[in-house]
DNA sequence: TCAAAAGTGTTTCTGCTACACCCATGC
DNA sequence: GCATGGGTGTAGCAGAAACACTTTTGA
């Protein structure tokens, strides 16, 4: 069943960085398939695959994330489009790049698509090498999260839903890759208000029990409309 | 001379927001064109056309832009992909937007390409109504420069090379849409030391004239190396 | 009782903000 | 000589940074 046009057109795939992050060793880890077929089989490469002619990019993209993690609704933003030439061995391929962020926690094992070996969580200094120029992909991906870590909260996104104020702070000193004091990290949450204290503690851990605290995203939208700015 | 595929694709495209800044009325301007075809002859649209089979996508904005301004080196960078079902009305139109940044003195009268009747500047609060989904890219391009502006010193992009710090301040007074303080600003510029001062004045004003400034890039990279920050 | 992380205030210092007058030039 | 924008310094204040000890819990 051939396709015929009247000029040439390129492919057109996704490509989804898909970063987790784990508390308890604070390390940034990103999602990657291990290719079952040529070209780079056997490599490892960022999940992602064509855009179907009657699928927006968007929904592409979060069909892809679906079959590697089974999960619906998580943060999805568009990254990059790459298309130099010569990318793809095949022939020209375009490929709209997104990021997203996945709690940990919530994200059972990986599963290996249809089109994946294996699928698997590796740590952002652990990467194996990359097929086609998914390296320069998932480095963009990174630049992206620490920029905009520090003034929009999508930091949250890493987390569960419940969390106490020392993983949120390992999170940052993580992607930001510094060091932040406890008392003035707590103290700027504290005074931006966009924090809500649960009556829950921690749970099973070998000393002191945390506070948990949920994200107050309608408060986050209404001090952003008043002309709040988060930062940090 | 047909083209034929396997599985469907859609045709992409490239648009172009341009922007140039006139800071003698403190006007943020956009280029326009006026299209010569249907769909939506005789509208108003975002410059830009199809990308060829052997071409970068950024090439290809390059040689829209040369086309309209007859400019090359302009600053370009790619600003998001627009692939909604129906958002051209010949069927799946993947678009990749740049956003392009120019100095009003040089660009000269900008020039109707051969698939346009017209090609204009439009200050951004006066303009008509575009066709496709143009306006949500130039809005988008709005916003993106405006986020970037203020920790990015893309603002010089939109200034001749030799400028005073008069102009400098209304383009950011008007980009960002506020009212700086002279005093302040100028302290903030002189402590980056990012800024030339030159032995030139301005020329044929009818008053004191203007001290005028070069933006020091060599100087600005390697200061961003150093780990510094550009702000405001 | 020990280990391990949670939780909590004050002082210092730096950087931002607010603010007004004289200067040079062209008409 | 007048109108127009160019150019310059200081004082007060708010927010960031530095810093150490007590508390709770499980083993």
């Amino acid at each position: 069943m051939p396709y015929t046009y009247e000029y040439p057109r390129p492919a057109l795939t996704v490509d989804c960085v898909v970063f987790a992050f784990d508390p308890s060793n604070k390390s940034l880890k990103v999602l990657l398939i291990q290719r079952l077929a040529d070209p780079f089989k056997d490599s490892w490469a960022l999940p992602g695959g064509f855009v179907e002619m009657e699928e927006d990019i968007e929904t592409a993209a979060k069909r892809e994330l679906k079959e590697e993690t089974s999960m619906e609704n998580i943060f999805l933003e568009q990254l990059y489009t790459f298309g130099t030439l010569g990318r793809d061995p095949r022939g020209r391929v375009v490929s709209v790049a997104y990021y997203a962020l996945i709690p940990l926690q919530k994200a059972q094992t990986p599963i290996a698509a249809s089109d994946a070996k294996a699928a698997k969580w590796f740590s952002i200094d652990k990467l194996p090498p990359l097929a086609f120029d998914h390296n320069d992909i998932l480095q963009l991906g990174l630049q992206r999260l620490r920029g905009k870590v520090r003034y929009q909260p999508i930091g949250f996104e890493l987390l569960d839903e419940k969390f106490s104020l020392s993983d949120l702070q390992r999170l940052y000193e993580t992607v930001l890759g510094v060091q932040l004091d406890k008392r003035n990290f707590r103290k700027k949450l504290a005074k931006m208000g966009v924090l809500i204290e649960t009556d829950e503690y921690q749970q099973n851990v070998p000393h002191r029990a945390a506070r948990l605290y949920r994200f107050d995203k309608e408060k986050y939208h209404q001090l952003i409309h008043d002309g709040f700015n988060f930062e940090l």
